[in-house]
DNA sequence: CCTCATAGTGAGCTTGCCTCACTACTATTC
DNA sequence: GAATAGTAGTGAGGCAAGCTCACTATGAGG
């Protein structure tokens, strides 16, 4: 992999003059982007979840009961999709389900005894792979990464 | 989705103390990370292309022939799945495939002029969304921006 | 009461990858 | 110069993570 990417920033050369530099930008951020993904791939490993129960069980961590529909909302997937990442919690032991008793359409999902001690073990596990991919860049660097990345979203 | 995106910050402000800088800085990331992957799909919807298809075709931009499996570790992927890539711009008429005369085993992959064409069109329009999404930045910023990507990479 | 809207889910599709096993071929070794 | 080992591509089939469409059950308003 690594020496793919080296392999690829030499063959670069050969057309850097015709590239503009924004161009360099998307693909400098897209190469660190798959740094990260693997990077968090591996902070998540132990834990044998997928990305997607993470990021749900992440959501989850910050509210006792939550209708599978908030649940969309804030995973920002469509309901049908949320119902499947639901299943999977619910598999292994992470989640409840439970009627809402003021809607009996309604669902609410929120994390079992296990659920939240996973939970917790994993936001540890990603501040600290966070804190190693980022921590190699000086405190300025940081604060600067964060506020053009502030810039740039919206 | 931009509405979801506000929501999302305005719950964050409940929590934001417990957590470390390098932690917010990967949501920062993975925010803009979503940004810039829709403002790329737009760019291409006019080609009807799908992103793996793109690219492919801007590898095979700037090689005159490659074979299936150099092709597969240019886009980092197994070479099977290099097959179906190649079958669907095949398809779609935007590369040849021919035997390699030096080797019976294996396949050249070279753009067809049509493909030349569409992949010149695709890259003008993926350097405008660049400039369009990078350009909101300063000079100087972007300048950082590269310059700490550059170190975060590898 | 009747109509319309909403919450969740079954069925089935799509994208973009993967592994495993196989065929056809090349390279090596005895 | 045959046997063996390695390599290039691909068929078959799988998986993750999303999607839409259609349906049921329920709630809400006239």
């Amino acid at each position: 992999m690594a020496e793919d990417q080296h392999e690829k920033d030499g063959r670069a050369d050969e057309w850097r003059d015709v590239r503009t530099d924004t161009d360099r930008l998307s693909e400098l951020f897209w190469s660190v982007a798959r740094q990260l993904r693997h990077s968090s791939r591996e902070a998540l490993a132990p834990w044998d979840i997928a990305p997607s129960h993470s990021r749900a069980l992440a959501v989850l961590m910050h509210h006792q009961a939550l209708r599978l529909s908030e649940l969309s909302d804030h995973l920002h997937i469509a309901p049908r999709s949320t119902t499947d990442v639901v299943d999977g919690l619910q598999e292994r032991g992470l989640i409840d389900r439970m009627p809402d008793p003021h809607d009996r359409r309604a669902m609410l999902v929120s994390l079992t005894d296990e659920g939240h001690r996973v939970g917790t073990a994993i936001r540890a596990a990603r501040d600290a792979d966070a804190e190693r991919f980022f921590g190699l860049l000086s405190e300025d660097d940081r604060a600067d990464l964060a506020r053009i990345l502030q810039t740039l979203r919206r």
